[in-house]
DNA sequence: TATGAATGAGGTTTCATTCAT
DNA sequence: TATGAATGAAACCTCATTCAT
């Protein structure tokens, strides 16, 4: 009776797997709708039958993609039991995602800045971002509770790692000869060697 | 013929500063040709007698402001004699950097994602970056030579902290409460500490 | 196979009068497909299942409404003995009208100035008017050969008389505040004093 | 050295002018910008140089259409003595008018109706409205202070005989061979004869 | 019969750029 | 030099209509 059953999820899928596509390939302003109805293979009727506005389109789109990552980020870390262990792997994990959402955050902040409303166009990455932050910022309090860490005032730097890991995506996608691998790990060595308690080496 | 110079100048002057207002104020797409011509009080057809292009006004704009600011900071240390002194000012430089250029990494990222032409708009970035890279790599490997931190890879690291500093001014943008003196202290001396050799801290 | 001629009919006469209450409401161009459907209670493809078009639509229901009036107003005439009589009670009926109607002639004109096929579209409403104006012309031409009224081109006036209350009609409806029940008296007195025999008052 | 004294006033009236043209052609919402574009043989960006929108083009052409007929009307006025005098001259020129702007009552029900701001675009035509009635009601009053006529409630007499025009104005666009100037005159007239004081006629 | 997803032509408007003066 | 009128390509979005179930 309903082999269509999901029909509208896996189309919304199609659409917002087209628009990610068009969007990271040209960037907001210069994806055009037609763009992503020829990526998608609908019309452009049918994308607007799905989302309201290229606006809400964007929003979904990139929502979705980076709360799809941040549920695997999360499972991850669970298996490592020191604070140092599941920094270390966060950082491999969010580099993979600089390669992965390949410049989410260029890409969103050409939105925001594009955007007639900008108050309501941050929310969406504030909220991310809080989110991320929290996660971080319980396993540095953890680490200094346990005294692998001297004590620190963690949701400041927490800020500033995960600003470094955004800056960079940023900067990789105009210096693509940028290694990321090396540069998280000397940037996270460096960090935990500064949080690291004397005479503890992790 | 040589007085006449000075004109030229001066408008020029005037006009990338009334772009620059504009770009700050409402994000590269949404600055309109208009706007400028308003805000620098001259009419549309002069800001194209001094400017090839909008892509040319915002480069010309942007790269003359950040360089202004660049030549300060150098000077500024060169009267601090130790590698972590002279990363602390620094770093309190970069603060003030992020509210008196107010997200000029997040106007620029709009642009180069906006801009057809990306490899070309990146270069512009690409440039200032590796100039104010270069002379914070240079601060870290005189601070590995003299023995005040530890053998690291400087431009690696450097790469990481400048990102971390083009980050927080973007994320400032749209969390306007945002401590970026506190952020940029606790991840300042984190750093420091982590670079420190053993048993010495400055 | 008869009794779904019940079915289809309570159908049709269910979409046209969401339609209309839709058309009334909003003016033509402004009622969209999706209103009538959501205001019918049925999906926009069944409209089209009973009705081949917008146009069409909008035709079957006008017409059938005015129709239905037509029919009421003959009925109520044939009580009243006099030609003057007759006219005073029409006027009081199309007073009505344009309430109960509220402003066809303005959504017709509507209709009528936005159909790229305005002759067909016309026709739509001569008909309907040729109609009422015969009805109104055998009244006064009765008051003529009564001696009631004197000798006048009757055809002509009525055109005037029919024109006088549809324009009200359309007047009302951007000027609520018109006492359209004072203009109808003083009016049709003064015709019908116009039309008098001297020495006869009726 | 300004030899383009006025050039904006010209380009508004011969863009007014085309835009008057497509409008009775077409309809309002029939008619395109590109329509008026070709129309005046410009570009549509001069439209909106000029131009707020659709609708500020549509009011603007249909007020400065209406008001210059208006101001020919009111000077004609003046040299006829008697108030009856004066309506069938009046008469007269409705008649041409309604030749003249070629349905204009029709093209503006159709902008009311379809424009989502109904009531700011009423006031329109209520001005222009309001403006006409005042002089007709005047005409009477003073007929009536002479003992031309016989004491009758102006102002709604007055509504009722400018439906009438406006309501053949529209009847004539659909109805080619309806004889205004017949019609006219036998409304024109048995008004007369029916607001002449007893023993009196003119 | 009935649904609602899908279509795509076409509309209004914006805005970077040019050019006559 | 400076102006501002003129251009026109292109963008977003709407909506009457169709069609597979």
């Amino acid at each position: 009776m309903s082999p269509r059953v999901g029909v509208a999820d896996e189309r919304r899928a199609q659409i917002m797997q087209a628009a990610l596509a068009c969007f990271t390939r040209k960037g907001y302003n210069n994806t055009t709708m037609d763009d992503i109805a020829a990526e998608s293979g609908l019309s452009k009727g049918t994308l607007y039958w799905y989302f309201k506005s290229k606006d809400d389109l964007f929003a979904a789109a990139i929502t979705s993609s980076v709360a799809d990552w941040g549920a695997k980020a999360i499972a991850t870390l669970e298996q490592y039991p020191t604070a140092p262990g599941k920094l270390r792997v966060l950082a491999r994990r969010m580099m993979d995602l600089c390669k992965e959402l390949e410049g989410f955050f260029g890409l969103f902040l050409e939105f925001w800045a594009s955007s007639p409303r900008r108050e309501e166009a941050g929310k969406l990455w504030v909220d991310l971002l809080v989110q991320y932050k929290d996660i971080v910022v319980e396993i540095i309090e953890e680490g200094i509770r346990n005294g692998e860490f001297k004590p620190t005032d963690a949701e400041q730097l927490v800020w500033a790692i995960m600003a470094a890991y955004d800056g960079l995506a940023a900067y990789v996608m105009f210096m693509p000869n940028l290694n990321l691998e090396q540069v998280s790990q000397v940037f996270i060595e460096t960090l935990l060697h500064g949080l690291a308690t004397n005479g503890s080496e992790q």
